[in-house]
DNA sequence: CTTAACGTTCTGTATTGACAGAACGTTCGC
DNA sequence: GCGAACGTTCTGTCAATACAGAACGTTAAG
């Protein structure tokens, strides 16, 4: 009874949604799901084609998006002449790095609208005060987040 | 010379764009650009078709996306049968809280992926049990982080 | 050197999503 | 009560995106 088998797509699946919800291509989710699941962990562009029944192009570009965002990594394959992937061992921590850096970014777009608003009264310029404090303050204290979650992560 | 016409077109294009990257509709960040500099802060959907030139159902869709997210929110508006909306105050916070929460999400997802590795050895749930505990970690100190935040904001 | 397999990039296509316009129900002025 | 304006929702259309397939350059085996 292979009920494994569709458990694990419904994982992959979940990861491809949650991709999706952030505004990254379904299949770059699909990809990490399976290298998150995969043993052995790394896994060439061949096998991501059948286990994901996609074409070449759609795994290349999508590796290289993962790649690029450090959520990945390319290995040397046993095979010649083939790449191997696997999951970047702290890779979670870049990507929500990133994610919050985006987040953040909203605070130089405030400060732009607040010069925008320099002649205007106090009262009106409150909204994008608020944004720019804010934004301003996860900028600040996110490298200690960071290394709180990174410490974290070496002790276990 | 209306080059401040230019630069609020321009700001609020900016929104839009930082919308996008959120996988948010860029009508929403548009909307939400215009109520964040218009003096006065109360806008009718009127007024926003106007200025964004934009039609009745777009205005509504995203208006009423933006009220759900906690960004902005209906006033009464001194025009009998019109609604109003302005910028929510403290709305970042919520806003901050909701991307937070979606991007925690994936704790869940990691725990029904580790139940999928149960039986394999610890070096391959390594990378579902990283996630599990980044996220969860951020779920946790969520609250504290916020509470921060708006205490800084009541100072203010 | 030839050939086959691999990976990337380009091009065409299908699907998704955003928006405009239309139709509808609702509320207020007259 | 009648008509007009407002707001929502539905439907159609257009554009953007994701993906497949093809063409290309590259590398290694024979």
């Amino acid at each position: 009874m292979p009920e494994r088998y569709y458990e694990e797509r419904h994982f992959i699946e979940d990861i491809s949604l949650y991709f999706e919800q952030m505004g990254l291509p379904r299949m770059a989710g699909r990809i990490l799901g399976v290298l998150l699941i995969a043993n052995p962990p790394e896994q060439s562009m061949t096998d991501l084609c059948e286990v994901l029944q996609a074409s070449k192009s759609a795994i290349s570009t999508n590796t290289r998006l993962l790649d690029e965002m450090g959520l990945i990594e390319r290995v040397p394959s046993p095979m010649p002449r083939q790449v191997s992937f696997r999951f970047t061992p702290g890779g979670w921590v870049v990507f929500m790095r990133m994610r919050l850096r985006l987040m953040a970014s909203l605070h130089q777009i405030a400060e732009r609208g607040l010069e925008l608003l320099k002649d205007e009264d106090p009262a009106i310029q409150a909204r994008l005060q608020e944004a720019h404090d804010m934004f301003s303050l996860i900028e600040q204290e996110l490298p200690a987040l960071l290394e709180h979650i990174e410490a974290e992560r070496g002790i276990e």
